[in-house]
DNA sequence: TTGAAAGCGCTAACAA
DNA sequence: TTGTTAGCGCTTTCAA
């Protein structure tokens, strides 16, 4: 009794038809006598007959499956895409395989081609960091794969991709500090070869400038202080002990936003009171997060979601029909945690 | 070009060959001529064959995918657990497809029929918190599809399971306060109905024995503590409040464990010096507890990688083998924080 | 209203 | 050494 499941050809022959029959008697085809129908559904219902998907997906020439790849399952913020992605195709029928590039270029070229030979409908993909070439995309692309990009999209392909408001996010979050009564608020940027950094940047300036504030170069801590925790603290408490200190601080993750705090407790300072924090919290920390920062959170479910769709809408395009391309730019929630919490 | 992979059939008729011998040249089979065997292998590279592992599984009744249903992807220890089981499934050449009951008993039942139509070769179950019957469990296990516990485990099936060592864990950990010189430990417990916490408590008490402590009553918490940080902030509060207050605290898991925290911050108890928490950490807070905490954490990766293991031994085995159904009971890593880091 | 046959891509027993 | 054939489970034309 090894695993053995009932066949269409099982229920054919103890009912002494044709298998065919059978089939079109499950599918309420119309051209099936309503006898037949009965005796069939009612055999089918008693040995609990599930239809073999793989013979299905031979025939049809489609498994139904959804292949993502993402750098590392244990964030927080993949795992809520992964939980979007798996909302989406479920529900439209599909299963979703998750492989993990852990960041690595190689693993993400292998996950890629083992996908495709798992014949896959569809690959939704964020990127390892380490990844540069895009190569082993465009192999798959072009032999006709659906691809969608998220979060960490490449620029390089010309699909689908759903991607982050960083501009807006940055924005409202520093609105916020400064509808808080803040005065004069840090920044702690990215690396300036980062478009994100840019995007998050111009979301600061643009905040202060419609409030009248001036862009302070003095208060705005650069270089690698961003992906570096201690080193987040550390200039930090620098400015914290110049001569004008800032009352608030945009940090641009929350690694640095951990930084930050640290910085600012070991001054004695209390947050949000004397100190205000504020951070784009990235795929590492949203959870872990001090709930006095407040933050703007990555939207990873409905990323999840938005991505699935695309990634299905291209997969039952008819053949002649042209699928455009379509970059879905989402925006964050704002999450004010320490007070109250509002989720814009 | 729509998704077109090229076949053995491509290959054969370029080559004017039969089908059979270009699948005998692509698998190394003695009985071809070293002539046609490169030519075949030359086109294969040429157009990047790949075997369509869909119509593998049809003719090899075996899909090499295994599902896995987890209550809640998001939490730390369920996505290591993750990594585990396709860290060992992929190595073994099977693909893992994941579906998440959200703690629902209906979802657990849908997923567990889903995958089963899905033909997975076997299914890894972490059960829901709601569920108290296993007829979808039995059923599947009786049509002979292999399936391992691992973690939330269902005693009604005789099957393979993998659990971890609560007793063993306890008892270290409250060696450990016993050994940091911490005079009259607390242990904040579990409810008695279940299983595990019967074990922790056990454990607790082990240490206590070996070091000729006596074991106090009127310092153990019990109740809904367990699972209500609020509650276990109370509690707490009372207890360091009373006339002979603990220097320490066992919690049951770090939930609790955070309440205790801070309880005793509030207190403005200094962590560790006037007072030590050490926590058995579960699934929803591993990462996110206080660096000051001493916990026993729960190893994910390990029990994926466990689980995985005896699921693929099961499938694998031959028809006539017997396999009979084993439970492993995993050692818990001891975390020490807040000093140094040490994994036992 | 039903059945026979072909085919999705691959493999393996059998024949040549 | 190679080819023919059958079959994994299902659907779908075509024929009856």
């Amino acid at each position: 009794m090894k695993n053995s499941q009932i066949t269409i050809k099982d229920i054919a022959k103890e009912l002494g038809i044709s298998s065919s029959t059978v089939s079109r008697a499950l599918k309420d085809h119309p051209n099936v006598s309503p006898e037949t129908k009965k005796a069939v559904t009612d055999l089918a219902e008693k040995y609990n007959y599930q239809p073999n998907s793989i013979a299905l997906s031979l025939r049809r020439s489609k498994s139904n499956t959804i292949g993502v790849i993402i750098p590392e399952i244990v964030h927080f913020f993949f795992s809520t895409v992964i939980s979007g992605i798996e909302d989406i195709a479920y529900s439209a029928g599909y299963s979703v395989i998750v492989s993990q590039s852990n960041e690595s270029y190689d693993r993400e070229v292998m996950d890629t081609f083992a996908l495709s030979k798992n014949r896959v409908d569809g690959i939704l993909i964020s990127m390892s960091r380490e990844t540069t070439r895009y190569d082993h995309f465009e192999t798959i692309h072009k032999r006709g794969l659906p691809i969608v990009f998220f979060d960490r999209v490449c620029d390089a392909i010309n699909c689908s991709k759903v991607v982050v408001d960083d501009f807006d996010g940055a924005y409202q979050v520093t609105k916020h500090l400064i509808q808080q009564g803040y005065k004069r608020i840090a920044h702690l940027a990215g690396p300036e070869s980062l478009i994100l950094s840019k995007h998050r940047m111009d979301g600061y300036k643009k905040a202060l400038k419609e409030h009248n504030m001036e862009f302070d170069e003095s208060i705005i801590l650069r270089g690698r202080a961003a992906d570096n925790e201690m080193l987040a603290k550390e200039l930090t408490t620098q400015l914290l002990n110049s001569d004008n200190p800032p009352d608030a601080m945009f940090a641009i993750n929350d690694r640095a936003a951990l930084g930050v705090m640290k910085a600012a407790k070991e001054k004695g300072l209390r947050i949000p009171q004397d100190f205000a924090i504020a951070g784009f919290s990235n795929w590492e920390f949203t959870a872990m997060t001090d709930p006095a920062i407040t933050t703007v959170d990555q939207p990873g479910f409905k990323m999840g979601q938005e991505a699935a769709k695309l990634l299905i809408r291209e997969i039952e395009a008819d053949e002649d029909e042209i699928i455009e391309p379509e970059t879905r730019i989402l925006k964050t929630d704002l999450i004010i945690r320490g007070s109250s919490v509002v989720a814009v």
